[in-house]
DNA sequence: CATAAGGAATAGAAAAACTAGGGCTAAAGA
DNA sequence: TCTTTAGCCCTAGTTTTTCTATTCCTTATG
């Protein structure tokens, strides 16, 4: 019978957070990625939270962990519980500053189609301040504080707007052109690779109809807009996305010597945050939405 | 448009939850007395979070704080989300160990009422754990993590299971009842107080229908146990309430030299924590409710 | 059988949170 | 009106927590 035993009360946060980071991400090294720390620091997070609950959330396997049954029991409750600080925090965010918007989207994607829109939007909404970050993944827009993602999704599941669907064919330099009469003379020619699209060649020649053997020594570029600046400047074809090249082709810095243009399957979307309601954000998507 | 803003996720959960306490409780102070620090940590808390936020969510006066709007609107959201934190920590607590039962109480219910009725708890529980903690006022069970109360609320909103009436009259040790024949003799006498119960003699006096003017040099008496061992000692009368006495009484300890008792409007109830549903906890209910 | 991935364990470093003490303001009481 | 008191702010300095960095260990996998 004990008298006011320090009324423990709730666990230490970060503890709980690094075991819901680690439950829904599989793995302590993944949780870690996720919050930024190493994974050492989330392992002894969890420690700590089972020696204050007194029982194993986590079996530790030579590679990898997995939930007990306890944990998994527990880990859901978690993160929705979290997911509503997540919602909590946003809406703090969004309400003391109504005029900020944060868009996330592909790094491709920002230079060569939203920021040549930009322009257009800030003249539109004016006092908005918009912020663009360039990710590699859509993040999870409640936990990471976005309130617009652009991004390519598989046309069949798209949960987002949808903006415009994903077409791509060879572009290159106008006096690169000259060379282009027929499809087979793509494969005498310096192919321009952009890593993250890596198939975008075996794709169009399968929607083409068009058999090459391809060039074996690719350039590679990390960056679509570094690829697209060099095919610009006359180095070789680039497999070009309508969406992106859409500024260069106009401008004639690019031409597409063969047309012939191929749906990838993707469209480019746009999705809100759960919870966002602000007449700006639905009206950035409105404009983006048009041609 | 900047690029790759060190994805600012979210704010320090510790000061969402210097916030949320501060205006749950309507001020840093009180704040700072639920979370055990001083009342400069809360506020430093609330500034760091205000900064994050770039806004007010407090106005200062000079005595104590109100919200702002903004603040009003975000807490709430905050209140709910630390609240399903809160009962996620107690799912796991509960899960982890499902042998333990954490029940708080006022310091005399635990002592006289409760304490006697352990054993037979024990013996029908074998293998339970259940701590008990003297508390002055009901705790939330949610957030201090306790599965039952056991306290005296007023009988029409008594939201908890009841369990006993509150009577009083008053009592004292055998050798000082032989002076009391009549209510008058009170008068005479020396009587015990507890501080938590200050106005039981009036309340008796009302209810008993006695008038007398009191003793202006009563004895004072911090915890009810110890006024009660000072009746049983014979320094005087107490008002003793049926539900804390009834062991004193029933081994001859005490004696009620008038009977007279009288409701003091206040009922003895069981609340259970919300979420909880052992039968180990609904059993001890069950128990403590008979006779 | 070597490799590599993922976690555990530790000490020490870095960062965050807290305390303590002084100052200020306005309401409440003498 | 003057004094007291409650409540918050601020700053410096300290304590506590959290994180990193390293080494070791275990076991799937090629």
């Amino acid at each position: 019978m004990s008298v006011d035993p320090p009324r423990h009360a709730l666990p230490p946060l970060t503890a709980l957070r690094a075991f819901e980071a680690a439950a829904r991400r599989g793995g302590m090294a993944r949780a870690a990625q996720e919050l930024s720390v190493t994974p050492g620091a989330v392992a002894q997070q969890i420690k700590i939270l089972e020696d204050w609950a007194g029982a194993a959330l986590f079996e530790r396997h030579a590679r990898g962990v997995t939930l007990t049954p306890l944990g998994a029991q527990v880990a859901t409750e978690f993160s929705r519980a979290f997911d509503q600080i997540a919602g909590a925090v946003q809406s703090l965010r969004v309400a003391a500053r109504p005029d900020v918007v944060r868009i996330a989207t592909l790094p491709s994607l920002a230079q060569l189609w939203l920021s040549p829109r930009m322009p257009r939007l800030r003249r539109l909404f004016q006092g908005a301040r918009i912020s663009i970050t360039a990710l590699e993944k859509m993040p999870d827009l409640l936990r990471d504080g976005f309130d617009l993602a652009l991004f390519l999704e598989p046309l069949e599941n798209c949960k987002g707007v949808p903006l415009a669907r994903d077409r791509i064919f060879p572009v290159c330099a106008p006096a690169e052109a000259v060379r282009i009469r027929k499809p087979s003379d793509l494969g005498q020619r310096i192919w321009l690779k952009d890593s993250t699209w890596a198939d975008d060649w075996a794709l169009w020649q399968k929607g083409a109809g068009v058999d090459l053997k391809g060039d074996p020594d690719a350039l590679w570029f990390s960056l679509y807009a570094l690829a697209l600046a060099e095919a610009e400047n006359g180095a070789g074809l680039l497999m070009g996305h309508e969406l992106l090249c859409a500024e260069a082709l106009g401008a004639g810095r690019l031409v597409a010597p063969l047309a012939m243009p191929v749906e990838t399957g993707f469209v480019l979307s746009a999705n809100l945050r759960e919870g966002e309601d602000r007449q700006l954000v639905k009206g950035i998507v409105a404009d983006l939405a048009k041609p």
